[in-house]
DNA sequence: CGATAGATTGAGTAGGGTCAAAGTTTGTGG
DNA sequence: CCACAAACTTTGACCCTACTCAATCTATCG
């Protein structure tokens, strides 16, 4: 019973057997998306039978100014990248999921040029990166996976950007919540309760603003019910729908019309 | 005569025959930059035989929503990519220059995300994605290529976020005038004399502020003497030493110390 | 030589940064 | 298991940077 039932007007009364909560066409989506990155990851673990080593939050993957060799997939757990520039500015410029890969940006300089640091246990995958090539020349399939993944990232890269750029403190929170709940969804994990493992001043950090920002914005998005606390603790967010969240996003835009010129 | 004279102390007391200004270890680097894209060029064109386009300012070369199918090369000329999200908003993600590569952003989506808009009249060369796949099963070096292209891409990205999270305006556009600078020396062309191609309003775009506040800061750069203008005009830019404006950047950090925590 | 797109500059304002003081968790060692 | 310390979070007060609005000036192109 895949497909939506346009509501019949004679529903039967009792709430009972209510059908479940409308499987939208979002939920398919998401299906679809966490099919494909399994299928993804067993292509990687028959075709290169990457090393296998399993992280706990802290644990560093690779870091900066270390000979490039490895490329990195995540089979499970959570992952910041940490670019550090020459002059001494620090910064969160990515986080990974599950079937992410890591390391890309090494390949261009031979060297990797940000610390991967582990936020939540799991299991990582390292590839040498001249096996991956040499594979890639074998399995075509397996190349189309490699571009597709750097593209995705390009593609992260430019909307974190976006977002950065265009929206204000309280909506880039807003949309920073949003894309989280997002990655978890395309996993097939649930997304009302999420707990981020990260400080507000790593989250600060990553959207450019002040942990006091930070902190502020989600008092704020708690006031309008968009996100809620849980009684003890406030390191977990629950989002009762992330739909609303969306819609907020969209409304910090629309007075200010955006557009170039 | 290309290595460095390391100063005879017994210099010859008339200027008339100064050996020229000090090639530093940066020209070297440029030369050496500016040969490999001339290489990854001769590559493309011998293993690919691209389809040569010339293109003017404001023509399109690709538009988002497209079906994706070619990756795109600047032979000359100068392009950006204009990304609109779904809900109207509209920014400058990327400034493309000789030898940059276009349309990575379209793999993953099987769509171009973004258009690509020439700002400088130039060559572009189109070439089949599945060619450019099959070639890349053939020649490594090629697959090399499009991967260092991909990485570069990513880490370009990077750059700009942390220049736009953690720079305050004035050192946003000394940073962007920099970085443009920077792109210029390293395909060989003279940098002390820019001509910018862009309005105000999409600098502003691109750095994430108001044409307004790039005005000032250009103002404010041009009062310090780090850059100036010519006497007729006030699209192109002078800058009299990379070195100071790189020097500027720098200063804006120490003050506020920006590490995490 | 107007018309129009673009650039500059000023005045006023507000969003977000800084500094500071509590309040909460979390973790560690007795 | 409790107590204390360290790390993290929240909230307030103040201030500054960058945005908004507006007027003026400059280039460019019919």
């Amino acid at each position: 019973m895949l497909s939506t039932i346009t509501g019949s007007p004679a529903a039967p009364s009792g709430p009972v057997l209510e059908p479940r909560p409308p499987r939208s066409l979002d939920d398919d989506a998401n299906r679809r998306a966490s099919q494909r990155i399994g299928e993804a990851l067993q292509l990687l673990a028959r075709t290169l039978n990457p090393q296998r080593r399993v992280v706990r939050a802290g644990d560093t993957i690779y870091q900066s100014g270390e000979a490039f060799s490895h490329l990195y997939v995540l089979n499970s757990g959570i992952c910041k990248l940490m670019s550090l520039s020459a002059d001494g500015r620090e910064q969160v410029v990515g986080l990974k999921f599950r079937g992410d890969w890591l390391g890309f940006s090494g390949i261009a300089k031979g060297r990797y040029v940000c610390d991967a640091v582990v936020m939540d246990v799991g299991e990582v995958w390292a590839i040498r990166y001249d096996a991956l090539l040499a594979a890639c020349g074998r399995h075509p399939e397996l190349m189309g996976l490699v571009h597709e993944a750097m593209s995705g990232e390009i593609l992260r890269d430019r909307d974190s950007m976006m977002s950065v750029c265009t929206l204000p403190a309280d909506a880039r929170v807003a949309d920073f919540l949003r894309d989280w709940a997002n990655n978890l969804a395309c996993r097939g994990l649930r997304t009302d309760q999420i707990s981020l493992c990260m400080t507000r001043a790593e989250i600060g950090n990553y959207l450019g603003m002040t942990l006091e920002t930070v902190s502020r914005a989600l008092s704020r998005l708690a006031k309008q019910a968009l996100i809620c606390f849980p009684e003890k603790g406030r390191r977990d967010i629950g989002i009762p729908d992330v739909g609303r969240l969306e819609a907020y996003v969209q409304r910090c835009l629309t007075p200010v019309g955006h557009t170039l010129q």
